[in-house]
DNA sequence: AACGATTTGTTCGTATGTATC
DNA sequence: TGATACATACGAACAAATCGT
């Protein structure tokens, strides 16, 4: 008997809860007083066997309901590789690959603020440069889906685009104004992708358990221009409980 | 007092990680015995604490010996749009793009199986046809990095490939190989990313703790031939603590 | 090699708080 | 309002791993 006792009970209760024979048909599973009862170990026991299922994503405990098997989301699935559709704006979404999903978008939340770090090298500026954000939350069907934010030099504004000032969507494509605006055309990007464990803000957006479980996908875009030069970069988390990725690449001959 | 005392420990404990008060220099925490006292809890609520900051990834644990601050690893960059070079295994290893690390390949576990499920879908086959799998382990600077599972219709053996059943790593290239000896050549692939909680075979592989906090990355990977027709399917699985990816796009002009 | 001290891991019992029905 | 269920917190005991003597 090499395992602790509420390993043994957290792996019972994972096969059975796999096999249907548990939580089947949104039921709750047995209380923990019945738990303990049917596994003759103590509560807290049985709470550390819960704990464990709770960390693997199999359940969750609802205070005063039951302890509850999680239902699978199903999954949207992101194109990094998506090509660029005129009209479809690169800025505020990514292509979708699942219909029937509808895809809303907040008006942004505009910040102009010291470029700093990552963000100023990327973008070629100094501490001394400016920088324009544009902060917005997306979501798909009304469930909280990714937030994002974008930078853009302060350079632009002052060369004319001003309205990356203006906090409303510009379903256009932020893109497109740019190449009109400016002559800024993107000609590509380069995605950074890494998995870390939510911040505060996003536990609370995204709506996650604050223990870390579930972690967020953070992709960082780094567009260029026709001069291949860096023009603005967006950050955007996803929750990793409900996200794919898609990357299609096609060798040239 | 919304909080509970657990978490106001935590949060204490991780400002002080965080500013470098504790743990610096590869020195413990004080005890659990010693937190009690600190902040005149029990023990079993200090413990509560450092639970939440071990999922945080925080901190680990070692029995023994104390409570330690997880030191950051510097994590391995892996493209999935590197360009295909010739002499460079696009089967065994993607492009690394961090110099001074030496990846090294297990020779691989070979397979003939009944077609299954996505694979048998994806390849075109039917239950009644069977694959070859290739499976390894890859390792950087020695630290095991990423399971890798291949999928070829064995009915490229039959028809001359017979090198895929040798159990030996093929530093210069399935790919080079099936273009050689059967024609089929390589132009494109179709990556599907997602994140979840590691297997019991992953979490040994890799040493991810158990309960499931530190998720793997999986990357699926299907090649298609000249005739846009899927040959071979790649699943590689990726430790999230230790791995990043770029995916690079140059729109055509 | 053996032992004791220290530290984390497991398990129990108990009491009280909070959320839901 | 009362009953039920999960959450928090405390105290206690023993086990297991590690380290220094």
């Amino acid at each position: 008997m090499p395992d602790p006792i509420w390993r043994r009970i957290a792996e019972d209760l994972r096969l059975k809860i796999e096999t249907g024979e548990l939580g089947s048909g949104g039921k709750a599973l047995p209380s923990e007083l019945e738990l303990r009862d049917e596994y003759r170990a103590s509560r807290n026991t049985v709470r550390d066997a819960v704990k464990w299922l709770i960390s693997r994503g199999l359940v969750e405990t609802r205070p005063g309901q039951g302890t509850y098997v999680v239902q699978a989301i199903d999954p949207f699935v992101t194109s990094l590789t998506a090509e660029h559709s005129p009209g479809v704006s690169q800025t505020t979404t990514y292509a979708s690959e699942v219909a029937g999903r509808k895809a809303t978008v907040s008006d942004p939340r505009i910040e102009v603020q010291k470029a700093t770090g990552k963000v100023a090298e990327q973008l070629g500026l100094t501490e001394d440069d400016s920088v324009v954000s544009r902060h917005q939350r997306r979501f798909i069907d009304d469930i909280a889906w990714s937030l994002q934010t974008t930078f853009y030099p302060m350079d632009f504004v002052v060369r004319g685009a001003t309205e990356l000032l203006v906090p409303q969507d510009k379903p256009e494509g932020v893109v497109q104004y740019l190449a009109e605006k400016l002559g800024i055309r993107q000609t590509g990007w380069t995605d950074i992708m890494q998995v870390r464990a939510p911040d505060e803000v996003e536990s609370d957006f995204f709506g996650l358990p604050d223990d870390g479980r579930v972690a967020v996908i953070e992709i960082r875009r780094t567009a260029v221009d026709q001069d291949k030069k860096p023009f603005r970069i967006t950050i955007t988390t996803y929750p990793a409980d409900r996200n794919q990725f898609t990357v299609t690449v096609v060798e040239n001959e």
